[in-house]
DNA sequence: ATATTGTATATTGGATCCATTTTTTCTATC
DNA sequence: GATAGAAAAAATGGATCCAATATACAATAT
């Protein structure tokens, strides 16, 4: 007898499905920052019950997209100024460093996997996808410093400020310099230079952060 | 009317009281790498149903404290020697830029406090309190960085080796090198020298998880 | 005797129900 | 008409109950 072997993966519970589609929801920036979230209402969007959707929610709290309160629910969390500045900050010095291990691990394969990205960055237009694509592209160079704890540390960092990185791309032209800087890397990247690349790459999200806040004073006054 | 002011604090929730409880025990090491860890048993251990249970082991899996698998439970979560090398690598990159921003803001008493918690790491026996009483001399000075996301994620990364930490300084004598190894630290910050206590932070982060790798690969063979 | 199959028990994830507290609404009074 | 207080509605945290699955062990066939 021959069968073809078929992985019954363990299916997600639903906890990981209500948590996951509540992330990436924040993160992209479709539920607005102070909006509440009620589990009754979450629980039906998802045929489910309260339960899952609790430990969900305890989970984005833990990685600080919300805060909750008793008896009062929850609401996606916004950052002050300081806040994002700090985390800007913190995202520039383990970038750069990872980024500096990547580079002596850098293959053809991934390197051209980066430039595809690249690519696709500067010709996309559908601002929905930046924040996407940019990931893929860091991403890609991140995963060959082989520092797995480096870059779960830099996903929920990314995670907390995504949706303001986000806005802030689609309302101004700050994706023509982005490109410009992912270019830049990339190319140093290719020469295995990597002190250089940490650099750019140090600048690149430093710079970022600046415009942002540059931005976010514009707007909220 | 004058009345004094009452911390009406909201009391903490059977979760919350659960996942401190756990949290500490495995930190501690009272828990041992691999142990089962029951729903059922923990909620009669405080007197509540699975629910805050639940919730609270879902915490400590989004920290790395625990693994879980559906049907089959909660065990403590070991880490391989390659996982405890780069959390080492980590927390060497982070503290040393903490205490780098932190020295500048570093007042009289946030100095004294400092030393204090310094003799008291060299005169205590108690190698159940070596763990904390570090961390409260680390994290005095950190704090006067001025930069609670940093600090988060250095408590997050700590928790992650702690107990291996305390077995090796339990069982060897790294007590009286990381004795030394603060007094330097502290010098640093008496004279005001940032770059001098970044890098003896630096370097007593990586000297500590150099001997935990050594202490490990002897007690694992 | 050993390998395989069926069954009982243990354990987890989720649904439903209850208690507590907040928020809103309605009413009575000025 | 405005305001204070009471009642109702809404929302959360937790307890109990149920369904699904894994593990352990007994029964059976070869």
């Amino acid at each position: 007898m021959k069968l073809a072997a078929i992985d019954v993966r363990q299916a997600a519970s639903a906890a990981d499905i209500v948590y996951d589609a509540l992330r990436k929801a924040i993160i992209e920036g479709d539920l607005a920052e102070g909006e509440n979230l009620r589990q009754d209402q979450i629980a039906q969007m998802f045929n489910t019950s309260r339960i899952p959707v609790r430990e969900a929610l305890s989970r984005l709290e833990q990685h600080g997209l919300i805060t909750t309160e008793r008896y009062k629910g929850a609401v996606v969390a916004g950052l002050s100024m300081e806040e994002i500045d700090e985390i800007f900050e913190f995202r520039a010095l383990v970038e750069a460093e990872v980024m500096r291990l990547a580079v002596p691990n850098l293959d053809q394969d991934t390197l051209a996997a980066a430039r595809r990205h690249c690519e696709e960055f500067g010709l996309e237009t559908d601002s929905a996808r930046w924040g996407e694509i940019n990931r893929s592209f860091h991403y890609t160079l991140y995963a060959a410093s082989g520092r797995p704890y480096y870059l779960q540390i830099v996903r929920t960092s990314l995670d907390r400020i995504d949706r303001y990185l986000r806005a802030q791309l689609t309302l101004t032209n700050g994706v023509m310099r982005a490109d410009r800087e992912h270019q830049a890397i990339l190319e140093a990247c290719l020469d295995g230079d990597a002190a250089l690349a940490s650099r750019l790459t140090r600048d690149h999200v430093l710079d970022a952060g600046r415009s942002l806040v540059v931005f976010l004073k514009n707007q909220r006054s």
